[in-house]
DNA sequence: ATACCGACCTGTCAGC
DNA sequence: TGCTGACAGGTCGGTA
């Protein structure tokens, strides 16, 4: 669900609400946990910590803290599917599936939805760099050395995660779709000229997406329960059959690193 | 080293 | 109405 639009959306409406905030007391639900940390480290370390800022690296959610005695910690979450992170009263309504909840001392709570469970809790005691390079401000140049070499269709090295990290299945249609690019084609078969306008398509489709406060496709909210619309505006991802806005042509839907895939069969080469 | 494919979970929707 | 199967924004680990 949640790719770099979202997460970034996600990580500002917290940063907003809670910076600044000390966490009182955690509480992790219910058997099998979505953890990458053991729910005791979690607790202890987030309980009596401050949050100094929360950001996105990747599509990760990266809550900076302080703790009791000033050593510094990353609280990590990763939404996978259908996580939701999000920051109320405790009076809310707890939703079914709610695996996750900490309260703060200014009295609002922050929850952790996930009915799917691909989400992952996580705390570090180091900095939090996350799996690959960020897409928002990387170079061209750089952008080419990291894709001209690999021999995967393109799609599938957009969304290796250790190439570069946020990018997911409706951001790499959306961005090979603006750029005239076949998901398919090998990425070394990529001229320099057409790396460059995949370059310029994905860093201004992300910044577009974060403008309209993500894509809401079936269940993605924000911090506190909105709903982004950058998906009024996709061009391929969920239009299967529907007419390219630029030529007309239905776009095809195929499978490309197995998942599903739309383009334009006309505009993109 | 690289790349495909199933597994991990639950919910929803189309088709029968 | 109700069952079955396919599919969903993501990632991981095994295999070829």
């Amino acid at each position: 669900m949640p790719e770099l639009p979202e997460v970034e959306t996600i990580a500002n409406g917290l940063n907003r609400r809670v910076a600044g905030d000390v966490i009182e007391s955690v509480w992790v639900g219910a058997k099998p946990e979505p953890l990458k940390s053991p729910a005791g480290l979690i607790a202890s370390t987030l309980e009596g910590s401050r949050i100094e800022r929360v950001q996105r690296v990747g599509k990760h959610i990266v809550f900076s803290l302080t703790g009791k005695q000033m050593q510094p910690a990353d609280f990590i979450v990763h939404l996978g599917m259908t996580g939701r992170m999000l920051v109320g009263s405790p009076e809310d309504e707890m939703m079914p599936h709610t695996h996750f909840t900490a309260k703060l001392v200014s009295g609002k709570e922050l929850r952790f939805v996930d009915p799917r469970r691909f989400g992952r809790l996580e705390v570090r005691d180091s900095r939090f760099a996350g799996p690959g390079t960020e897409p928002t401000n990387i170079s061209a140049e750089a952008f080419a050395e990291l894709f001209h070499r690999s021999k995967a269709p393109i799609k599938a090295a957009l969304l290796n995660q250790k190439i570069l990290h946020g990018i997911g299945n409706i951001y790499a249609d959306e961005s090979l779709i603006r750029a005239g690019v076949r998901p398919r084609r090998r990425a070394n078969t990529l001229t320099r000229s057409e790396l460059n306008k995949l370059h310029a398509s994905l860093q201004k489709v992300l910044q577009e997406a974060i403008r309209a406060g993500g894509s809401s496709v079936s269940d993605y909210v924000d911090a506190v329960g909105e709903k982004g619309f950058f998906q009024l505006r996709h061009r391929a991802y969920g239009r299967e059959g529907k007419p390219c806005l630029k030529c007309k042509t239905p776009i095809k839907k195929i499978v490309v690193g197995g998942r599903g895939t739309h383009y334009c069969p006309s505009c993109q080469k």
